[in-house]
DNA sequence: TTGTAGGCGTTATCAT
DNA sequence: ATGATAACGCCTACAA
């Protein structure tokens, strides 16, 4: 049994309601029985029952953490650490805990949703599964539950920090334009997703801005942002696709392509140049090393706990959004000047 | 205010044991009242307060997990998502709840520690940290709280779960030696890392079985493991190192290697045979693919979560320790007989 | 089969 | 400055 605080009250003969007080570092209280109770409880190694605490505070000072099960391969992301990390560690500084929740399912999901807000374990939520049309999402806003979601949601009500994916788009297409490109291929555009959309999106505005027509055909579809890129790549070649350069949804699509493009015996950036998104440690290695899109997404995590905080303090919803800005890192898999242009 | 036991007992005419009843599915119940009950919690949307239940029934069916910090780079590893993922789909099966805590520090741990058992939010937890000597662990031995270490350990009270580390560096080390080579290098020993040790031992070992001698000269050390591989092997080319093989202990130190290996102008694996360790999804991309061994990090995590129940069961502590067995994936990075051998 | 009472460890209110 | 008491929401003897 562990000790607990009338074990401390009695040692120190005070009462239980004293022993809470200097818990609580309550100034009304003799600095005398102030030391002869901390001593105590340091001697007893007491610490404080938190379930205890949470049930008459009614606040845990935990949050909950929404995430793709297994099943997504996106949960391999190394982006997806870092998130983790960058909420955890401001989380951490705020004296918050985090509960992982695995959702393989859409339905596990509003299960688990459901569990989380009405057990009162969790004080808010951050949700990292946001499909479009997303179920859990009009329940929490029902509920008027403290949550925050990661990647953008088209509901109003819905609090969201996302990577500047429009600009992603813009910034690779414009990079690509500004070497003389433009027949540049956008692979991996999947319409489920918003992530994709709004680069899509920006690589269009790129296009406009710079007076060049957009070529639907010039858009591969996969069902899934990480789906094989060698694959994709080696499809939209064989239907003669002949691109000058080719703008990747994920690095791992760009490696993948990048292996099918040199099976087709076509050199990378001189035939064919190459970006992704998303900037992984190996990006760098690659060979050619891979030009790429940095999003930070420790910063994303951060601020999704930051957000969800002043959700938590507000009882009026505030609705906000945040965009985290993303850094073009420009390697040799797309430096290559074409035409001398 | 959320709707308690209470509400429901009311609105049903009953006492609130007999909801509770009804919820612990308690037979002794008439089935008439059973469904009334369990018709007007659906209605009123009831979710038993974890919070309380814990209270009394002293189980949180919340288990945590300490992990190391952002600092730490292997944060980022693909590995450790997928071990992740492997506690929770476990852990979600049997109904527990993951409280995911990350520390920065030494010190930071050993509070972690402390408070995750001491406080009771906890019933069980999981140790990713394990440098050699660590005084949670001493603290958690000493408590006889329930607790599995993952990555070995040699203090004898402790369960753990690790990869056959041993094993991994003996059949690296036997698939080149069958190949011919006899100067193998060993890059990425850290003093300070058991894994690395164990690793070594296999490669040593594999080269005893052969008849080979052991040459200490071609073991690269790096402060920690995940360290630049490019910088490690471009300094032991520049001193003169010229081995045939190069077993990296972990695929990004083998991608660095290639690079600074392709830039002394040698090519892999014709000049020098590459493998690595851990078989992250970009090992298939690279260019030459990687040979590397296959660590099963989801399973390393549902076996972890497994020996914690068996632990949180037991109240005598049993010590248990399992290995998780690997396998050795064979690419082009290493595909070459050496002098016809 | 159901209800009553006490308690889980803590905090907060009201006395003293 | 300190103590007694009730309450947080639930479970579990014990009683009926």
């Amino acid at each position: 049994m562990r000790v607990t605080i009338t074990d401390i009250a009695k040692k120190a003969k005070v009462s239980a309601s004293t022993v809470s007080r200097v818990i609580a570092d309550n100034p009304r209280i003799s600095t005398a029985t102030k030391e002869k109770v901390l001593k105590i409880m340091e001697e007893m190694n007491y610490h404080p029952n938190m379930i205890a605490r949470s049930l008459v505070n009614r606040s845990t000072r935990i949050i909950g953490i929404v995430m793709p099960g297994v099943a997504e391969q996106s949960f391999k992301h190394p982006f997806f650490p870092e998130l983790l990390a960058g909420i955890a560690s401001m989380a951490n500084k705020k004296g918050y805990k985090i509960l992982l929740a695995n959702v393989a399912t859409v339905d596990e999901e509003k299960q688990m949703v459901e569990e989380l807000t009405l057990s009162g374990m969790t004080e808010g939520i951050i949700l990292l599964t946001s499909r479009d049309q997303d179920s859990s999402l009009e329940q929490l806003v029902a509920e008027h539950f403290p949550f925050v979601v990661i990647g953008r949601s088209e509901n109003p009500y819905v609090n969201w920090v996302d990577n500047d994916n429009f600009n992603i788009g813009y910034q690779l297409a414009e990079h690509f334009i500004k070497q003389g490109h433009r027949e540049i291929a956008f692979l991996g555009y999947s319409p489920g997703a918003l992530v994709t959309r709004d680069r899509l999106n920006g690589y269009k505005k790129a296009l406009q801005d710079h007076q060049l027509a957009f070529d639907p055909e010039l858009v591969v579809e996969s069902k899934f942002i990480t789906d094989n890129g060698y694959d994709l790549m080696k499809a939209f070649l064989a239907d003669g696709g002949r691109p000058t350069a080719v703008l990747a949804c994920d690095d791992y699509l760009a490696f993948g392509a990048i292996k099918a493009i040199h099976e087709a015996g076509l050199a990378v950036p001189t035939d064919l140049a190459v970006a992704g998104i998303n900037n992984v440690p190996l990006a760098d290695y690659h060979n050619p090393p891979l030009t790429s899109v940095a999003i930070n997404a420790f910063s994303l995590g951060t601020k999704a706990f930051e957000m969800l905080r002043t959700v938590m303090k507000n009882d009026i919803q505030s609705y906000n959004r945040a965009i985290i800005p993303a850094d073009l890192v420009i390697r040799a898999s797309s430096r290559h000047e074409l035409h001398g242009a």
